[in-house]
Parts: C-alpha cells; sequence; structure tokens
DNA sequence: TAGTAACA
DNA sequence: CCAT
C-alpha cells in the first residue's frame, strides 16, 4: 500500500484521499475480492417492498454482511442464496481500514458493490450500523464513479466528485450519515479489471464495541 | 426512499 | 429542451 498524505475534505467530515492505492495494491485487492466472490457468489439485492432489483450486485466479506431484500435491510452473518458464512476478511483490507481508519474499532463487514455497465447507485444513507460513530470506507477500483455527495437531510445541496482506482473516500463525523451515491460509471476509464466496469468496496463497523 | 417514474 |  502507498500512504497518501494528501487529502481533500470534500465534505464536513469527509476525506478523499486521492491515489491511496498504487497499481500493486489495487491488484491485490482485485485478487483478493475475486477470491471473496468464488466463495460467496454475487447477488442481486432488491428494494424492501417493492422487490425491484439493484443495478448492482453485491457480496460481503468479514463477519457480518449487508444484504436487501423484500424484508428490508440488515446485517446478517451469512450469504443470502447459499446460506454459508461470508468468506473470512483479506488482510489487505485490514491493512487499508487501519491505515485510513485508525482509531476505530475493527470493521466488520466489507460490501463488495460490482458495478457492471449502466449500474448506478441511488442517494442514500449508510444507516443501518449499531455503531455510527466509526467512519466508513470506501475503496474504489476499476472505472471512474461519477460520486455525488450532499448532508445528512436528502435535500441537502449536493456536489459530484469523479472516483478514480485507487482512491479511498474516508465518511465520518458530520459526513457520516451524508447521503451518497453514484450518478454513472465512466465506461473505459480504467484498465485495472477486464472487461471494465467497477467495484466499490466499503468497509464497515457495525456492532459497538465494549 | 441503496428503486423508478412522473411532474411542476 | 434540459435539469431538478
Amino acid at each position: 500500500m502507498q500512504a497518501s498524505d494528501h487529502s481533500l475534505e470534500i465534505a464536513p467530515g469527509c476525506l478523499w484521499f486521492r491515489d491511496a492505492l498504487d497499481r500493486a495494491a489495487q491488484e491485490q485487492l482485485v485478487a483478493d475480492i475475486r477470491a471473496v466472490i468464488a466463495q460467496a457468489p454475487l447477488f442481486t439485492p432488491r428494494m424492501p417492498r417493492t422487490g425491484k432489483p439493484f443495478s448492482v450486485r453485491m457480496t460481503n466479506c468479514g463477519p457480518l454482511g449487508w444484504v436487501s431484500d423484500e424484508t428490508g435491510y440488515r446485517y446478517q452473518s451469512f450469504h443470502p442464496d447459499t446460506r454459508r458464512p461470508w468468506p473470512d476478511m483479506p488482510a489487505s483490507l485490514l491493512a487499508l481500514w487501519a491505515a485510513h481508519a485508525a482509531g476505530a474499532p475493527p470493521p466488520e463487514a466489507c460490501l463488495v458493490n460490482v458495478y457492471d455497465a449502466g449500474a448506478r447507485m441511488g442517494l442514500h444513507q449508510d444507516r443501518d450500523e449499531d455503531d455510527l460513530t466509526a467512519p466508513v470506507l470506501s475503496v474504489s477500483l476499476g472505472d471512474t464513479a461519477v460520486f455525488r455527495i450532499g448532508g445528512a437531510a436528502r435535500t441537502d445541496p449536493t456536489r459530484s466528485a469523479r472516483l478514480s482506482s485507487g482512491d479511498v473516500l474516508r465518511l465520518g463525523g458530520a459526513s457520516r450519515l451524508a447521503f451518497h451515491g453514484v450518478d454513472r460509471v465512466i465506461a473505459g476509464s480504467s484498465s485495472l479489471l477486464d472487461g471494465g466496469g467497477r467495484i466499490n468496496l466499503t468497509l464497515r463497523r457495525v456492532t459497538v464495541s465494549a
């Protein structure tokens, strides 16, 4: 991993570490995530109540994983289709947390979001964690995302930022409950992933530590 | 309300 | 017509 001293605060409490990961570190993460997907296949989450599918596919690693279906959003310890426990969190991700979320209790969930061509993510808050004091770390791999972030209210003004492969974003403090999403992914903007697309990793602490 | 469409 |  390559330490990035330079960070930009794009919203209060939201730190953008550009080029935090060099190419080798990105390739290591991709290899680790491929291994996770081999154990815990990508699934298509659905909206609570309506059952409308997301355009991104997901999986998780770590003791807990985020899932969504007609029942609602939740964290659970097993894959929704295979019913098997989520794979262990790779050392590369634990190192990333140590480097960019120092002082926070260990991460319990890494949500893997796979954006194929045309996939988007509507504006939302990460608020299903019991521990809302720990930051959320977001890692961008592959094609550039046109990311949007606002404030804690849905109607707050938003700004956009292009998140490139290797960027790390930390949502903490006042931005921990900021609405955010991905307007679109710029096809062909990265050579990291065979076949293109984008992988986003979000590392979260879920339970309140003693 | 992590979805979309419709509308002012 | 486009953006919100």
